[in-house]
DNA sequence: ATAAACTTTCAATAATTTTTGAAAGTTAAA
DNA sequence: TTTAACTTTCAAAAATTATTGAAAGTTTAT
């Protein structure tokens, strides 16, 4: 396959990818194109680049410098912005993980906790069902976040050499 | 909080944290509806619960079925049809594990290898940069692969004690 | 065979999400 | 201070996704 081809292919792969799991399909297209671009691209050529309108792109950079996965940078004596990725992909897990996990994890942590508090008669099976279904979520949910935390704070050989050594 | 409001409450945050993830929000609504469910419920039962459409609830049922989540149950000089939910929160979750990644993690995979082989000229910056992103996501996606297919197989307690002991 | 009870399908509609593009805003050089 | 270069905003439009509901389909009892 032609670079350029491949270069496409994985664009529009990553955006597949993106937009079945609840991320905006555009961002990520976003995303892969700096992560396979040795410079920093403008504005200008990420419109070009992926057909989108200039106020797409700019919100767009906006939400992927929010999450962490690219930044800003400025060459000496041009107006203009450039937008770099963190190629380090590791880093990158790390970042998506800590974002989702804020964003979406912990509120629902909070609801489970929060109805985990609920009383009622332990001879009703509606109460009965209730509680242990939102507990038992509560205790998986709870084992996540852990596993999360550890990951974002690991370093990638020793994360996945202590899970894939035990797990043989 | 009262169990009703309590229920309504569990339904709604595992609706949103469903569409947060790329799951249509009734299915994940009627998901949780069922899991705190100690008996089976018929589309009647469902439809007037969550407020939605026949055709809607079928259509949903269906899917839940196909995730292996639910079970059709009939009882005996009923015509009806009864929806149970498997309640072992571990099932589940290897349930959904096991369906994303089938549908979503291995065709991404794919695409991943075939793009490992793309060959070019290795002075080249674009070839370089796009040849790292893309096998440094590849090594990854397949760590996390491998984690998942153990999970696949594991006893939660197995599976939660390894990793927990570990990472300590 | 007919009817009653129930399920499925799917074209039309509605709701939601994403995108556009032009006007307003900002910054820095002339 | 004016203008040019560039960025941001956001209401309107487009695209996508989800939902409805009624007709068609199926199954069982009579």
């Amino acid at each position: 396959m032609e670079l350029v081809a491949a270069k496409l292919k994985f664009i529009e792969a990553w955006g597949k990818l993106g937009s079945e799991w609840g991320i905006n399909r555009t961002m990520a297209q976003v995303h892969a194109l700096l992560l396979i671009s040795p410079e920093a691209l403008t504005t200008e050529e990420i419109m070009d680049a992926l057909s989108i309108s200039r106020g797409n792109a700019n919100m767009t950079l906006r939400d992927l410098i929010g999450w962490g996965l690219i930044e800003k940078q400025h060459k000496a004596g041009e107006r203009k912005e450039y937008f770099f990725a963190d190629k380090d992909v590791w880093n990158i897990a790390r970042q998506v993980a800590k974002e989702r996990k804020k964003r979406e994890l912990e509120p629902v942590l909070k609801v489970l906790n929060e109805l985990s508090t609920v009383v009622g008669d332990e001879k009703d099976p509606e109460y009965k069902t209730f509680k242990k279904s939102v507990n038992d979520i509560n205790k998986l949910a709870v084992n996540v976040d852990k596993t999360l935390e550890t990951m974002l704070k690991a370093e990638e050989s020793w994360f996945w050499g202590s899970i894939l050594k035990v797990f043989k």
